[in-house]
DNA sequence: TATGAATGAGTTTTCATTCAT
DNA sequence: TATGAATGAAAACTCATTCAT
């Protein structure tokens, strides 16, 4: 994320503006921190505003309210997600590569942001307004990535073909998304990304034909 | 569940209890709906009070905070499935048949319990502070108990003996889990139940030995 | 206004509700009393709740918010004025005796309340929003009043026939307005009530000589 | 603005003046329309220079502050009102005519300036700080002039004698005053100057028959 | 036990004003 | 002069909790 600037929603593009960027990116992380820390309802927006270095005010200059900051962490993230992980999905030839550089991608960034890995495994899901909305739109497309590779090994014959690509895709993200919620709450630390090939191979026997 | 009084934690003795106890659950299932309904921040106690037909003073009769009335849900619902999860499995011999029924459980207690499948999906989640103590307490005897019928698999042979059996159980956790969540958020009102079969199809390739 | 309480919207029934008026009422004066003081947009609700003596969300138990108060100050003193005046209309014969207690009543009720004078000189009119919901309600019914009795001293014949009754309304309630204006800013303490002979005596005779 | 008061009602002599006065009265009639529009506590400064076409910050190099443009679109109008009044004033012979005049431009004034009307009518009354301070500089002045015509009327035979001038310049600007917050808040756009006549009739005749 | 009126702490948000550029 | 991003004080309102009855 450090080094993707780029990814996020609005590009800036004079000096003035990549301070303006600047700013906003910075009350983002501070949010993602405080939510982390004390759980949305819980946090304050002017700990957030603090924590940002600015004032509270400034918070409403760059965000429409404090909900909107939450789900601004959520667009960021998931967006700069979906972007680099169908860039890497291209690089990857065999399905079963493509779900292994996937899961890697997915739990790398949590290892390398844990106030975002908090906020999506804890905080977002606090509503089911929210929730719909989540599954409508990036979850849907993260679903969809999962299924298509899938759906390719389906074709080129090393899963098994009878299975409905769909449930499976929900299969393997319910799998991954209990490692990482797993892993947030755990305060032993562990590796996330560690755990990539024990599933996978767990997957893997189920999913591929016998004689793939 | 109106009729299994006595699997809520405290059993009430005098007639005089047991008009408690029956306003003490008026209360928790009146907090269920309210909460699901609006998420539990957004949750006054006073719509709990009037959902269940008594006055806001008498919630604190039975319940030391609102925070409380979350717990006790959680704690109501999860002794109870433990109990019966527990009784059930005795009864079933085969590992895989044993799995089969335990999630079979689950899923119908979430289908006859709207109201508490939403809060146990959601609600519940919406702070490190619960998931933690959730995790160290009755996931952890919920993936005992997969844990120890997957062992079981493995010595009668059943199950690939190399795998993690903690690991397995989690992975099995995970993908309940997020069948359930889906069906939560889902308005197509699918068959919650009739996930079982698919998905342990495809876990028990993954797990079995291929000669089993 | 002190001795009619039941001339307010809601009447008290039983001894409990007694109280719950005695403090709805008395949050409205403390309203008044605030308002007249510091305006209505400098008053603070927490000032309002403090002179009522009562707690700050008190004041919500019984309005919906600071504009309510506003509002239910005018409809409170504005019912209890046309009530009165209407059963003191039916009381005198002559036209003329009749405007005359009419203004006196006016004028009577400021000085009795000055705090509601000045919130219905001055407070009332800060939005068009409120203005014009005050012209088409107790206002048109106050300029009824002043119309009706116009015309009957036209049907007599002590009026002239030729007059719009209706700008003789307005006109006489512009004059009216005029004097609680000027009494409620002067710090002088002069008599409103002492307005009404000389008003009148312009009013009823003109300002020119008979024979101009 | 403290010491730069003429700045606003005269004419800018260098270009560099024009420019600077030319800003100064765009940012009042912008103040103007926008208070009327919104009422002055809901206007926002922001939005006074938005329309005024200038940078929030501009607005501070004209005027001390929010208040401040309030007090100066009231001084604007009410000088120039006042120096054409008087002039005016002098070109008439007949008391009559003088008070026809008066009203007359009174009234054509708030017909070409709605805006000014709204702000005159409605939003100077917000508060007792103001209307004591208007009342003891400008409508004291205005009521001079007033008086001033009705004592001469005295003299010259036309208006009674023995009626105090000062309580009949108060009740003609009562009336007047009425009309004008009658028309701003009526939607009908009825004609303001058309009430002068009928206004005047009753006010120089009286509603009585000289008979009755 | 049951009630529900009263409490008052606590937080988001707005917006007049400033000041570095 | 002109800008407009940043500031931060201030207040309405909510609602969990209490307690006198």
């Amino acid at each position: 994320m450090e080094n993707k600037p780029k990814e996020v929603a609005r590009r800036p593009e004079t000096a003035e503006e990549k301070m303006r960027y600047g700013k906003s990116e910075a009350i983002l992380r501070a949010a993602a921190k405080v939510f982390a820390r004390s759980g949305y309802f819980n946090a304050k927006v002017s700990e957030v505003a603090k924590t940002a270095g600015v004032a509270d005010g400034t918070v409403y200059l760059y965000f429409k309210n404090k909900d909107d900051l939450l789900t601004s962490i959520f667009n960021w993230a998931m967006e700069e997600f979906i972007a680099s992980a169908r860039k890497e999905m291209a690089e990857a030839a065999d399905p079963r590569e493509k779900l292994r550089r996937f899961a890697q991608l997915h739990f790398k960034l949590f290892e390398r942001e844990r106030d975002i890995a908090i906020v999506f495994q804890i905080e977002l899901r606090h509503s089911t307004k929210f929730m719909e909305q989540f599954s409508t739109t990036y979850l849907a497309e993260y679903l969809e990535i999962l299924r298509d590779i899938i759906e390719e090994g389906q074709l080129t014959g090393i899963f098994r073909k009878q299975l409905n690509s769909k449930v499976v895709a929900k299969f393997l993200f319910g799998v991954m998304d209990e490692m990482a919620t797993n892993w947030v709450l755990s305060h032993k630390n562990h590796s996330l990304t560690a755990m990539v090939e024990p599933v996978l191979d767990i997957f893997f026997n189920g999913v591929m034909e016998s004689n793939a």
